[in-house]
DNA sequence: CTTGACTCCGTACCAAGGTACGGAGTTTAG
DNA sequence: CTAAACTCCGTACCTTGGTACGGAGTCAAG
């Protein structure tokens, strides 16, 4: 018994979504979204694929890249929460790594800035010179 | 008067620097990298070429995509110390800016595995239910 | 019933920064 | 002197997340 069997065509599921209709073909491609039976040469989508399209742009939101949103989809399948909380946290774990990288670029380019603004006009600009300094 | 008029072939040249033949092959497609006269077919590379590569690796190390090392060695070539300094100072709020959006993500991926853990194993997973809480 | 909008499908293309390959010529070590 | 290692060059391919294109078929409004 479905309550609402409301089916789009892929441009509507594509609109209603936010994405483009080759977005949604690409998913598809990808193995993120399936592939309704046709009714006549034509797709007809539902709901559901409608939510997961939603999830997909949720978690591409939240820095996950596709293929790990494929695996997220696959652990929901299998209700591995375990296995889902490890990948969030993995997730978290590059992220903080990679804030504490960038925070360290910031800094080496302000100390060039500020050496560049000391120094006078004359050559070498420290920003060009870095090379020099290992 | 040339001090020391060592060259190296291509091989030579990467390996001293640590990158791929067809790396330094590549950059000199991309103009970044001049292409020494060859002396009966295969190219001469001096010490000058080697600073270059190491100039490259060294800004890509602190965040500057190819294209903007380009500009910075050019501006090198017209001194001009004011404008690579704003070059530097975008890259820096870029950066900045990477750090709040990666945080603002971390945030939200540490808070669904909080959730995550506090309930219990009846689904849904929260990491994978985000679809639901826009 | 025609016209325009839509869908199907495969394929090619974009950025960025390279990597890999193939065939021909060259250089160098043994 | 020979054989391995190297170089030349152009071209194609890789990743990631799509976008664009072209021709054929189909659906819906006027």
């Amino acid at each position: 018994m479905k309550i609402s069997e409301q089916t789009f065509t892929i441009g509507k599921l594509a609109k209603s979504a936010g994405v483009g209709v080759e977005t949604v073909r690409y998913y598809q491609r990808r193995g993120l979204l399936a592939e309704p039976p046709a009714v006549s040469g034509y797709r007809r989508y539902d709901t559901l694929h409608l939510e997961r399209l939603n999830f997909i742009k949720r978690a591409q939101g939240v820095g996950f890249t596709l293929e790990e949103i494929g695996e997220l989809m696959t652990l929901n399948d299998t209700r591995d929460h375990r296995l889902a909380r490890s990948l969030a946290k993995e997730k978290i774990r590059n992220i903080e790594t990679r804030i504490e990288q960038l925070g360290k670029v910031a800094d080496a380019l302000r100390h060039l800035v500020r050496e560049c603004e000391c120094g006078g006009q004359e050559m070498p600009c420290p920003i060009i010179r870095m090379a020099l300094t290992p």
